[in-house]
DNA sequence: CCAAATATCACCCCAACGGGTGACAGATAG
DNA sequence: CTATCTGTCACCCGTTGGGGTGATATTTGG
């Protein structure tokens, strides 16, 4: 349940800026996933492992490309950011807030800093982005069918968008078992489809 | 659209460091709704008039009143706040983000930081205690290929529960247009179902 | 112990959906 | 005046989903 350990994306172009955060992260316990010095590899490093958090530069190599990387961040991943820049004038920052960044650290800082307000952004990025009304109980006291425990499980799948046929290989039964606990999740629930059931949940967990 | 004065509240205990703070807010056009050394004058003060954000220094006077102060605002008012805080180690911290602040500010710190800093926190927090605007222009700001209008209609119709046929009826067109129409979404979205497409509107409105 | 609830699975049917390709007309912008 | 964008439509294909019926274990509560 625990997470371990903090997976974290530098992307940086000074290098011996993007070692010292690096230094500080390991200093109080964090793993850094990866450290990339462009736009381009940072979007690769994305595509190949997600991080928990990453910490972008604005300015990479001259261009503002620290900002598309954002907003590739925003559009794809789930996951929360921090700009870590030494530009710290109204047009640029302006411009930041509309990317949705966690935080806004200006250089220099130091592994405080840094420590903060990765902890800070983690946990309110979770607390915003984490309906907390979702659970079995929440649900039951609102239907008059209560759901069961498989018939939830496979309820959180389904709102994640998995097929049958996905729920059948994570939860080792056959795609008619599934199919069967979706049925009576649809007749408890009152609707006939699975974006139906999305609505509903909204509706009844608002 | 633009915000007339940003008024904000200062708890800080160090009559120094205040004045600090209160010239570095000054210094980027920010009012300073009050200046308080406690936590008690810091209660009389949001009682009096509620600024726009707080700025809580956690040590008040050998205590941890800032704490409180957190939780009062929590409880009673509406507004957002930064810890700023020569505190750093993890007891406090992992205290700090239970009481929600926007921001976690190390001493020292100079006008940059607090400007940024307040600037991302009152952005943030106006976004998450809004209630949805989900309008054409909020999603293409954060997509690359913009949805049209008509893209977006069947958008809505989608996330309503709307079968394609449904949708035909509903617009007086072929059923094979509303595919063309929901084909393009799809891609402009980057998903591959229904409830994908749901969401990836939730993420990226959230 | 028995009845009810739960979890498992099969088979059928057909509608709905997702993906691909191609086409055409009107509007718009450069 | 073209090139692009937008909205419209068709056809094909295979997969997925929704609905109905029925069956068999296992567990659980009374």
């Amino acid at each position: 349940m625990m997470q371990t350990t903090i997976n974290i994306l530098i992307v940086e172009d000074d290098p011996i800026i993007a070692q010292h955060i690096k230094a500080c992260l390991q200093l109080v316990d964090y793993e850094v996933a990866d450290v990339v010095y462009n736009k381009a590899d940072a979007l690769k490093a994305l595509n190949n492992q997600i991080p928990d958090i990453a910490l972008l530069d604005i300015n990479l190599n001259g261009n503002m490309d620290g900002f598309e990387v954002a907003k590739l961040i925003n559009e794809k991943y789930n996951i929360p950011f921090l700009y870590l820049t030494s530009y710290a004038n109204r047009a640029v920052v302006e411009k930041a807030k509309h990317t949705h960044p966690m935080g806004y650290i200006v250089k220099p800082f130091d592994e405080s800093d840094l420590y903060t307000s990765i902890e800070i952004a983690l946990y309110n990025y979770a607390q915003m982005h984490q309906p907390r009304n979702f659970n079995r109980d929440q649900i039951n006291k609102k239907i008059i069918a209560n759901l069961t425990e498989k018939e939830f499980e496979i309820l959180q799948d389904l709102i994640e968008g998995k097929t049958n046929q996905q729920m059948a290989s994570k939860h080792f039964v056959s795609i008619n078992t599934i199919k069967t606990h979706i049925k009576k999740v649809y007749v408890k629930l009152d609707v006939h489809s699975r974006v139906e059931v999305i609505q509903k949940l909204q509706r009844l967990l608002s």
